[in-house]
DNA sequence: GTCTATAGATGGATAGAC
DNA sequence: GTCTATCCATCTATAGAC
């Protein structure tokens, strides 16, 4: 069983992915992690405690992320697509949640997203050795995630983007 | 002089692209707007009245923007890559907002943003008859406006995929 | 059409019992 | 560590004057 600290932010992303930040009300995240306001307050003495708390621990499992793409067996292109489709993740969870909090105008939450996405880069320009077409792989693989994370309906989007990076030859890498 | 009612809707998206759905109180829309809640009130019953307003005049734009892609001089392609510059337009503003309210679980957000792009799809199909190519241009593109909406640092993302979609022969279509 | 005043509900946060 | 009770600010919405 988790920390119900963790419980804590489990449920705060949870409801900043289903439902945004307007939703995700002490109350409501009190209500959804199953414990009083007052014993969330004791973990987060504010709601911004929450933020931070969250952002913290999406930076812990994006550098375990990174990691794990450099070495994948399949080659980081295609890792990176792979993981591209919303798997529901605590790791997915959490980025979308880092994109709500971020969309507030929120520095901490832009930089801990753009650091994220920095890291990505370096492993897919390392691989590939191709600057370009880096940056398009990262392009096409955040326009998935991110036509996912808005409800956009887009299932014939993958196959095209596999075909396409097939033409390209950027799924010919190797770690 | 714009109406009233048009101050009131320019202000609602302002508030929702600066500051997202959470600061967009009907105090800081009559605010913005330069008018008392009360005056708001009387246009808008209700904040829900503020979403619908909203997404009609996104719709007629929309149906306005992929006509003028359809016969652009440039070609389609051209034309969506150059339009997806953000560029603070009354347009880019209704899209960014639109998508703030879709991310709370709004499917009449949600829908007038499929329709919009289901509208530019079929003008990028009809022009590059290569249904691969097509999803792949509109991924790109997306992915741009995305990322700069998201206000995530990606200058060097455009000449990428300009110099991506030359490869592929994408910017050679005419309308 | 626009304003002020205010009601009623909800949000964030504190105090103190257990 | 977790709970209940409560305070105060803010938010949506209504009423009614001009």
């Amino acid at each position: 069983m988790a920390t119900t600290r963790d419980r804590i932010l489990n449920a705060f992303e949870a409801l900043l992915v289903g439902q945004g930040s307007r939703s995700a009300t002490l109350d409501a995240v009190a209500e959804e992690a199953g414990v009083s306001k007052g014993g969330l307050l004791y973990h987060f003495p504010s709601r911004d405690d929450l933020v931070v708390g969250m952002l913290d621990r999406l930076r812990d499992m994006g550098a375990k992320d990174a990691e794990k793409m450099r070495s994948a067996p399949q080659g980081a292109v295609a890792y990176y697509l792979e993981t591209s489709k919303h798997t529901g993740s605590a790791f997915d969870r959490a980025m979308i949640a880092a994109a709500r909090i971020s969309q507030e105008s929120d520095a901490r939450a832009s930089s801990a997203l753009d650091d994220l996405r920095e890291a990505w880069f370096e492993v897919l320009d390392e691989q590939l050795d191709d600057d370009e077409l880096a940056r398009t792989v990262q392009l096409l693989c955040d326009a998935l995630y991110f036509n996912e994370t808005m409800g956009l309906a887009e299932e014939a989007s993958m196959p095209a983007v596999r075909a396409i990076l097939a033409r390209l030859g950027a799924l010919d890498v190797q770690p």
